[in-house]
RNA sequence: GCGAUCAUAGCUCAGUUGGUUAGAGCACCAGAUUGUGGAUCUGGGGGUCGCGGGUUCGAGUCCCGUUGGUCGCCCCA
């Protein structure tokens, strides 16, 4: 038992963990590349103030935060919008629309540790600013559906719920309440799925019970599952907003369908998420049997740029976090145990064959391919087993006799075959045995 | 912040009503094995039994505290 160790929540990444990791990783920036997004990150510690500004003076006892030498109140990022506002706001006006921007970074958060959540994690976080239709949600829903299809998760491994919080807006005015109201309806929406009637408690503690007819319409609002159906409850109302509102629901629903993700998205009026500056659409990732939380979660914020100190620049973004995540590959065996393997093993006879391997290795390992040998003398039966449990495709024998020859035993340690290649043309054999593949 | 539960080797775990010097499997290292394979056999390293205190002639075992892990509540950007 060593003297120190991680913090509580933090993880260490031994090989055979950050193998994993990086898998994740690549996936998530083919599929954000693929889509047109760029890559950006940013200073992992942030001015406090930035946190604050977005999300109130209650965050801090969520954050690792401290004051600087410098007396300066800074806080480790436990999200990268804030970020991510500031660096476009700062520069909104000369980046080219659409601003499809998208990170993969680690973000630190002072919490109780929980299945699936630790007090450091990664997120992949897609945002695109500047475009306030719903063009914007189908590229980032397709963009999430994606970054978990690329791992072979299929329809049957999660699905994604889409919201609508305008809409919710628009209807709780229609329906008479005004914001104060209108904010904890959602708040107890956001709990309903969990907490059942008791969601409702912490509205009638401000403003008594609600009445009964008007529970009922949200309750039946929340429960809606189709576009048809909220077509059908907006329609009654005949709210000119409401119907606008619709036109952009077709829009959203049509384009996922045309891209042929409708299966993996359901509309789903019970989610609205607990945050504050969602603007519009919002959507969050289960996986079907419901037994994680949720993968990934984003949604439109269309003030919070302005709010930040940018100019008004409509956004809407999402971000998967890597350990829910993972831990879904790994109950439905969709993460691959990464091996690293050398392309090539090296036997050595002795001094003087290990001068000539040398000069060998180093051009293979200039020419791109992994190469391994043993670093002190070790008998050839040790070795050739050794170049077996590496996993290497070939190994290279440099024994006495090769030496005298000029040549370099090549052996395929799958076929158990080998051949005898002149020195000089080691290089171009192990590349044409490569390329073949 | 609250609650439940756990803690013995790198990993998975045994360890009798409290009783000699705390064990096994896997993994690692070495030898058998001086030119050909993941085997086998033999040996080796590795433990303050999470930490601290208490009860006892004697504690891995019982009690209290503490730290940490896991899971849940609050929260979840």
């Amino acid at each position: 038992m060593s003297t120190f160790q991680t913090l509580p929540g933090f993880r260490d990444f031994y090989p055979e963990d950050f193998a994993r990791r990086h898998h994740v990783f690549r996936l998530w920036r083919q599929s954000a590349s693929a889509f047109g997004f760029s890559e950006y990150d940013a200073p992992v510690l942030e001015s406090l103030e930035l946190y604050k500004a977005k999300s109130g003076d209650e965050i801090e006892a969520q954050l690792f935060s401290f004051t600087d030498k410098g007396g300066r109140d800074v806080a480790l990022r436990p999200e990268m919008t804030p970020t991510v506002c500031r660096m476009v706001g700062a520069r909104a006006n000369a980046l080219k629309r659409p601003i499809r921007w998208f990170s993969i970074a680690e973000f630190y958060r002072y919490e109780r540790m929980q299945k699936g959540r630790g007090r450091c994690f990664s997120q992949l976080n897609a945002d695109i600013f500047g475009e306030p239709g719903p063009e914007a949600e189908i590229e980032l829903i397709a963009l999430l559906v994606q970054c978990l299809c690329a791992f072979g998760l299929r329809e049957e491994d999660f699905f994604v719920r889409l919201s609508d919080r305008n809409l919710w807006y628009y209807y709780l005015e229609a329906l008479g309440l005004d914001e104060s109201r209108t904010r904890a309806v959602l708040a107890a929406i956001d709990k309903y799925e969990k907490s059942g009637d008791a969601a409702f408690d912490g509205y009638a503690e401000k403003f008594g019970p609600l009445e009964a007819g008007l529970k009922e319409k949200i309750l039946g609002f929340l429960q809606i599952k189709s576009l048809p159906a909220i077509e059908h409850a907006v329609a009654a109302l005949g709210v000119d907003r409401l119907a606008a509102r619709l036109a952009d629901w077709r829009k959203l629903i049509d384009g996922l369908g045309a891209m042929g993700l409708s299966r993996f998205v359901e509309v789903d009026l019970g989610v609205v998420r607990g945050l504050a500056y969602y603007t519009g659409f919002v959507f969050e990732a289960f996986d079907r049997k419901g037994e994680l939380r949720a993968l990934a979660g984003g949604g439109r914020y269309d003030d919070l740029v302005a709010k930040l100190g940018g100019p008004a620049l409509p956004a809407v973004g999402f971000a998967i976090g890597d350990m829910t995540f993972s831990l879904l590959l790994e109950q439905r065996g969709l993460m691959p145990t990464l091996v690293f393997a050398p392309d090539v093993y090296c036997v050595i006879g002795g001094v003087p064959e290990r001068q000539a391997a040398f000069g060998d290795i180093h051009a293979l390992r200039a020419g791109g391919f992994r190469v391994d040998y043993p670093l002190k003398e070790v008998a050839f039966g040790k070795q050739f087993k050794t170049a077996a449990e590496s996993g290497a495709k070939l190994a290279l024998i440099y024994g006495s006799d090769e030496l005298a020859r000029g040549v370099v035993k090549v052996r395929d340690l799958e076929q158990r075959t080998e051949m005898d290649v002149p020195r000089a043309d080691l290089i171009a054999t192990v590349r044409d045995f490569f390329s073949a593949g």
